[in-house]
DNA sequence: CCAATGATTGACT
DNA sequence: GTCAATCATTGGA
């Protein structure tokens, strides 16, 4: 079996490691079978120090695993519909993550379109939700230990990557500012960029 | 207790 | 470009 990503390599700051993540592979083992994923899209949050990150305002139930050891998966919930997953980075305390956004399918396709049904092969995992679902990743995979053979999602290093670049993170409504967004410069698997926008207010709120 | 909203996506004008 | 879906989590009353 291919050797994974050792401890050390998550045991840095976030901003480090994710530029390092590109090219690198994530695989989702289930009885269904394996989906792998090329990484070509990563942020970097700094946990207690970045206003951005969930870790901000200190340790709560939902970001516990962030304040745990490195090199394993932070899941979380969002909108009412999406997981997004993050890999902890740095020691145990600071809660530094990056979010794993997007990349392409190289295993597993045809049970990754099985998961994700309407979607393009360019769409499936092109998104940290679509990621997410195409690799059937939710809530209890939080906590995994991807530097474990056994675990149930690991990552495997991948040959280094040309044309990385850098800008400012999707979607995020504080910290705008800060670059850290990697991408593969050209990847058809990278999301679209998106600024943050408010929700309107609803029918209900104005009752 | 309760109201607000989100590290998003897909559908639609 | 705009907008709704849908609910766990959070922070404040």
């Amino acid at each position: 079996m291919d050797a994974l990503l050792p401890r050390a390599f998550f045991d840095r700051l976030a901003e480090e490691v994710a530029p390092d993540l590109l090219g690198c592979v994530l695989t989702r083992s289930t009885p269904e079978g394996d989906v792998s994923v090329r990484l070509t899209e990563v942020e970097a949050y700094a946990g207690l120090r970045d206003p951005a990150s969930h870790a901000y305002r200190g340790q709560t139930g939902r970001n516990a695993v962030m304040f745990g050891p490195p090199g394993h998966a932070y899941v979380y919930f969002t909108y009412g519909m999406h997981f997004c997953v993050n890999l902890v980075c740095q020691g145990e305390g600071t809660a530094a993550a990056v979010l794993l956004r997007a990349g392409e399918i190289i295993e597993g396709g045809e049970l990754a379109a099985a998961r994700r049904p309407r979607s393009t092969e360019r769409d499936l995992a092109r998104g940290p939700a679509r990621l997410c679902e195409a690799l059937g990743i939710d809530r209890a995979l939080s906590g995994a230990d991807v530097c474990s053979p056994s675990s149930p999602l690991r990552v495997l290093p991948g040959s280094p990557v040309p044309g990385i670049r850098t800008g400012p993170r999707t979607g995020v409504s504080s910290a705008k500012d800060v670059p850290w967004r990697f991408w593969v410069d050209g990847d058809p698997s990278v999301s679209p960029y998106r600024v943050h926008t408010p929700r309107r207010r609803t029918v209900i709120d104005r009752a």
